[in-house]
RNA sequence: GCCGACAUAGCACAAUUGGUAGUGCAACUGAUUUGUAAUCAGUAGGUUGGGGGUUCAAGUCCCUCUGUCGGCACCA
């Protein structure tokens, strides 16, 4: 007799056990249709699990992101149904749940290409019209293997075997196609009403590249069309924005076949890059930094002590000249404790704070290039804080709060902190681990910080708080970063010392620490998040004086040099165009400001100020001009268009 | 690095089953002196990513290298 509690507080009775669809529908039959599963005392169960005894009972439908997330999840399956119509041979591996949608990664022979997905999508289409009905029967390990083994499901039967507690598994039988799910499911497939196969790409079994590579296959589905049409034109707005096309339209960089994963930056864009690391250099200025200035390349020897060699010799680029072997530097770490280390400094020095605009190299496998997200050769507004061990707590909550305002002044509100752990590969001791594992993590608790634990995550010589930002496509990248660090100082590593309150020598902690990480990234990031419509303070140009005809042309070149003076970027437009022409040109370029000069602002000594998006802003004289900039650049990305 | 796709003028793209490499914008020349998102006319521009092969004939088919794109693995 159990007696079910609804999520409003309501309780059913019930003469013998019953289903969730069985609730809904002594509900009423509108919600029994729309019941996707339910969620039994906080549990997902399938619409036709039998509850027994006395329990909490929410009906799940598409209204729920829950429902969302399973429905997306039998889409995966729909997908195997189909597949397996059109390739008997395709071998079924795994098919999870993903943001927007799903993949399910398969083996056989024929390459799936676009127009296969189209057919394979069309297929999809057909099966879900029928709305089959989805049928669970929980399957016994034997019976489990039985089947998979006559249907040649190798991947399912590994998948199994790696279960040696279950006795018990899900089996959905979508038609003649047999799945394997924790589940739930949907009941029947009339609940799949909007996907859409995005694409297909390579992907390792198990996700270890020791394995064979599967084909996977990634969809999107949605509880509407409306949805999935959104979707997809949100998608469409973010390839706008890709840095790599705006780079090319906007003429801030290149990358050259002639140096793969490495950027030219044209004029424009070194402008707007020399603006992010004038503006970084003047916080280090405020925050107590030094900076510095070390070699590209140094000698071997160098990273074989500090332990890159061993771990990432394979990822760095070497040369070697007069018998001698050189490493192009990876990380800027070992140059600053040459620094460090060229005198001998008191407790009293520290902490030391030693920050460089490091140039970097490192050689990233051929397939990970990505723009100027993933580059072989990047500049890390990068710093070492030499410091003792009481010093760290201030030291790292100096640096997260310098994170956060610096993201702010950008334009960044979305912003994830991770904290990673020691990992298998590592230099120092557990002793040493444990506690700089601990200082980190207090500190972040001590700050108020919501933060992920990564284990297994951190550095090599230590671990580390990561702050990363979402960008337009929903991708997130690792941006900031604070590493503790015991090792590389030691004396069997690169042996910083500092002489002691006890007049003793001591090897001090060192604290990496880089706030927009890589530069190239960095800008790559500021281009998609402002779509190229930079706020003024950071705009490669910032006004463009255009002159209705020649006979103004003096007056605007005299008008620009005054701006120039006062430290504006400033173009002219000077050439035999109509006015119309100009703006299109220089609004295409997403110029913040245009200004028109023509006969009436020459006779008063004004300029007609058209801000980026059309707004006419009115005619403004040298002086009005110069405060209303002034006020704009003052803010400089916290507001965001 | 692995799987798949792609590479045509500075840029964006076209070229039938293998049969004379084109269009628009940009560039250059000239006319036009212009009031808030494209003035008109003309000129020039290519070893179709590199190399090799098949063929009477290759942008197109095959091999290979390089790069790019989408993922995977990696990421100090």
């Amino acid at each position: 007799m159990p007696i079910i509690t609804l999520p409003d507080g309501s309780k059913r009775e019930f003469s013998e056990a019953v289903s969730v669809m069985q609730i809904a529908t002594d509900i009423g039959t509108g919600l029994a249709k729309a019941t996707v599963a339910g969620r039994v005392n906080g549990e997902l169960r399938d619409a036709s699990d039998l509850i027994t005894e006395d329990a909490d009972v929410q009906i799940i439908t598409l209204k729920d992101d829950d429902g969302v997330h399973i429905m997306r999840h039998s889409c995966a399956h729909l997908l195997g149904h189909a597949l397996k119509q059109l390739y008997p041979d395709a071998r079924m591996a795994i098919g999870p749940v993903v943001e927007n949608g799903f993949y399910y990664d398969v083996d056989m022979e024929a390459r799936i290409s676009s127009e296969d997905l189209e057919k394979i999508e069309l297929r999809m289409k057909e099966l879900a019209k029928t709305k089959y009905e989805v049928v669970k029967k929980m399957t016994s390990r034997a019976e489990a293997l039985e089947i998979f083994k006559s249907r040649g499901e190798d991947y399912k039967i590994e998948l199994i075997e790696d279960m040696p507690n279950e006795t018990e598994f899900g089996f959905y039988y979508h038609q003649e196609y047999i799945d394997m799910c924790r589940g739930p499911h949907v009941p029947n497939m009339g609940f799949i009403k909007a996907f859409k196969l995005t694409h297909v790409a390579g992907a390792y079994w198990r996700g270890d590249s020791d394995n064979k590579m599967l084909q996977r296959i990634y969809g999107v589905a949605f509880p509407s069309k409306e949805e999935l049409k959104d979707y997809l034109v949100m998608m469409e707005e973010a390839e706008k924005r890709d840095h790599r096309k705006l780079g090319k339209q906007l003429d801030l960089f290149h990358v050259d076949e002639l140096a793969p994963g490495m950027a030219f930056w044209h004029p424009k864009g070194t402008t707007l890059y020399k603006v992010v690391e004038d503006y970084m250099r003047q916080q280090l200025n405020e925050s107590g930094y030094q900076e510095v200035r070390t070699p590209l390349i140094m000698d071997r020897s160098l990273w074989e002590k500090s332990g890159h060699w061993d771990k990432f010799k394979d990822n760095m680029f070497t040369t070697e000249t007069e018998n001698r072997d050189y490493a192009v530097k990876p990380m800027n770490c070992p140059g600053h404790i040459q620094v460090f280390n060229r005198d001998l400094s008191s407790y009293r020095d520290l902490p030391i704070r030693l920050a460089e605009f490091g140039l970097v190299h490192r050689n990233e496998p051929s397939g990970t290039l990505h723009g100027l997200m993933r580059v072989r050769s990047f500049t890390q507004d990068d710093a070492h804080i030499f410091c003792t061990p009481d010093q760290i707590k201030q030291e790292v909550q100096a640096c997260i709060d310098l994170v956060f305002s610096t993201y702010a002044d950008f334009g960044f509100d979305d912003i994830q902190v991770k904290f990673s752990t020691r990992p298998e590969q590592r230099v120092g001791s557990d002793e040493v681990w444990d506690l700089a594992e601990a200082a980190l993590e207090q500190t972040l608790k001590d700050a108020n910080l919501e933060y992920a634990l990564q284990p297994g995550e951190g550095a090599f010589y230590g671990p580390k708080i990561e702050f990363q930002l979402k960008d337009c496509i929903g991708r997130v990248w690792q941006c900031g970063t604070i590493q503790l660090d015991f090792s590389m100082t030691q004396a069997e590593r690169l042996n910083a010392v500092y002489v002691g309150a006890d007049n003793e020598k001591h090897h001090p902690v060192m604290i990496h620490r880089a706030i927009l990480g890589s530069l190239e990234r960095f800008v790559g990031i500021l281009v998609e998040h402002y779509e190229g419509k930079f706020p003024t303070w950071l705009a490669p140009v910032q006004l463009v004086l255009a002159s209705i005809s020649e006979v103004h042309n003096e007056y605007v070149a005299d008008f620009a040099k005054k701006l120039k003076k006062h430290g504006f970027r400033v173009q002219t437009d000077l050439r035999n165009e109509k006015v119309g022409f100009k703006i299109r040109e220089h609004t295409l370029q997403r110029v913040p400001y245009i200004l028109v000069v023509g006969d009436q602002e020459k006779a008063d000594g004004t300029v007609n100020v058209r801000a980026r998006g059309g707004n006419n802003l009115g005619s403004f004289t040298f002086e009005q001009l110069l405060q209303m900039l002034s006020d704009d650049i003052a803010n400089l990305g916290r507001v965001v268009e």
